[in-house]
DNA sequence: ATGAAAGCGCTAACAG
DNA sequence: CTGTTAGCGCTTTCAT
């Protein structure tokens, strides 16, 4: 910056100045400065800028799986939203595991983020402790949690797949099954299969039909085999709801291969609302989590928060939508 | 860092040593540290450690959009390679547009990466003078450039299109269309198009099948749209190649719709390998470019080239793989 | 609109 | 194995 500000006849003050947007230069100083950076290849350094004015313009950001369409869409939504303001995403993946989570989030808090955003309300002690005295906004998603952090953009995992019962149950289809990861690991997996129990007892059903297809993300070939063990073994069943889209299109392709109709024979509905859901045949009913609008309305809850418009924890609940589509009667 | 020091009656240089993994501090020392940190709710702060090492340990990375499965893989890739050595990526979308991927490159250079991968390597004038400034490792993956900026781990997208032309032809199949963007907005796609057209010419066959189905990315549902005006119009077509598997199973669930028999009426092929080409019901004739083994290549690359074991410009090329399943004869 | 001085919190370099 | 000194490249603060 010594360097430009010597060539273009300026002290590095106004170098500084001029690579901002706001500050006060007039537009000769300024353009003979960019040129003179231009000239000596000269880029700015963001790392002394981040430790003197204790600004970084990064927001982290953790979320299960980069291999997942639903989150990558609230990261875009996120991303997009926050872009304009010059804050630039700090992404990190944390698995499926809590363990993996408390690693990333004091690594990503090492880097000090102006706000941290969290897939989910599961946390381990230590990663609750981490995100409290972190001092920056703490933004739960994709879950509702009973004790917030700080903030939530969400929904209740349980009480979707709850309407998705109650749904069938007033189509008179009973013998209703889960399919969904065999561990804890995958929380929202755990709270959907946690909603089809309680959905299952509060009608008088029975809640044992339960298929665990792998250890999450559970993948399409996983729904196909789970779908072919609830064939063989439950073949009475009358409609499966599976964690995911992915696992349901993989169950829906297991009855195209035994040439079990759906929904004559059985119905499928899924979870999340992917691409594919709206296209396969037959087309997935499902449930719309909105991921994309998680990602808005979490960028502009930080945006409030940062320049004090939001004052005290929000709790933004997003409703899931349940889309009938042709898998189900 | 100071009040730490204090507390456990060290220097703030032994503090110092104590984060770091392999600096020398005795075990009792180093368990008192870090006791007086985790008590005073203490979290290091990398932006200062970054301005004084000159250390950043970030990897940038540039993709043309969060949500594809194939890019996602060979970050996840890279991701896991450059873990271990505690690096870790600084991501970034390009939206498919060069000039995004200019302001990109040059806010990622500010952040000081240790080294920069960005996809493809069509680039805009300006992008690559400030990759060949930079001082940094530049990998350019999902492409073989014929002048790379630097190292290189990829494939020709136009000779993988090529080969599934040479496929059909070899299967005496001659009437065939492509289906891709209508822009030259995605690079890939346009050297997979003219893959395609000077395939077809080298066999002295009709490249005028092509059906624009949209701007990059195309969804599914352009897929599908795209394979409904391909059936429309050209009905004698025996087979169609598309820009990815996503686009492919749309067009494959058109003929489903349609009650068009594939491959029996028509043959269907992809590119990518995504999961669902494998599942899907026919499952998808397709390219396997190994996005994972790209990033996983790009990864050691990187720390060979830190290392110094890697000197001069390597260019790796990876060998896409047509994988022959159900859509096609 | 521009400049001078001081310092952000850590670590390279050197010493012991 | 531990400590001392100086400074990374910007920007805050205060001037003018």
């Amino acid at each position: 910056m010594a360097d430009v500000a010597r060539v273009a006849g300026v002290s590095p003050m106004t170098v500084s100045r001029a690579f901002k947007r706001d500050a006060s230069v007039s537009d000769a100083t300024r353009s003979a400065i960019l040129e003179a950076a231009d000239a000596l290849g000269y880029v700015f350094d963001s790392t002394a800028s981040n430790l003197r004015s204790q600004r970084t313009d990064f927001v982290a950001v953790t979320i299960p799986s980069i291999n997942n369409a639903n989150f990558a869409d609230t990261v875009r939504g996120l991303s997009e939203g926050l872009k304009e303001r010059g804050l630039q995403i700090l992404l990190g993946y944390t698995d499926y595991d809590v363990r993996e989570e408390e690693r990333l989030v004091e690594q990503l808090l090492r880097r000090r983020p102006e706000a941290i955003v969290v897939t989910g309300g599961h946390h381990t002690p230590r990663t609750r402790r981490l995100l409290e005295n972190s001092g920056i906004p703490v933004v739960e998603t994709w879950d509702l949690p009973v004790a917030p952090v700080g903030h939530v953009v969400g929904f209740s995992n349980a009480a979707a797949v709850h309407a998705m019962v109650d749904h069938f149950v007033s189509l008179a289809i009973t013998r209703i099954a889960f399919i969904g990861g065999d561990a804890d690991r995958d929380t929202r997996g755990t709270d959907r299969r946690a909603g089809f129990i309680s959905a299952m007892r509060a009608h008088g059903l029975d809640a044992g039909r339960l298929i665990a297809a792998g250890t999450p993300p559970i993948s399409m070939k996983e729904g196909a085999d789970a779908m072919g063990r609830l064939l063989d073994t439950m073949p009475d069943t009358q409609a499966v709801i599976c964690v995911s889209d992915l696992s349901a299109f993989g169950a829906l392709t297991e009855c195209q291969r035994r040439g079990v109709s759906v929904p004559g024979q059985i119905a499928v509905a899924g979870f999340g609302n992917y691409e594919i859901a709206g296209i396969c045949v037959p087309s997935l009913t499902t449930i719309n989590p909105f991921p994309d609008e998680i990602g808005k309305r979490t960028a502009s809850l930080i945006l409030d928060v940062l320049d004090g418009k939001q004052t005290g924890s929000a709790a933004i609940a997003i409703k899931p939508v349940l889309i009938r589509r042709q898998s189900s009667p």
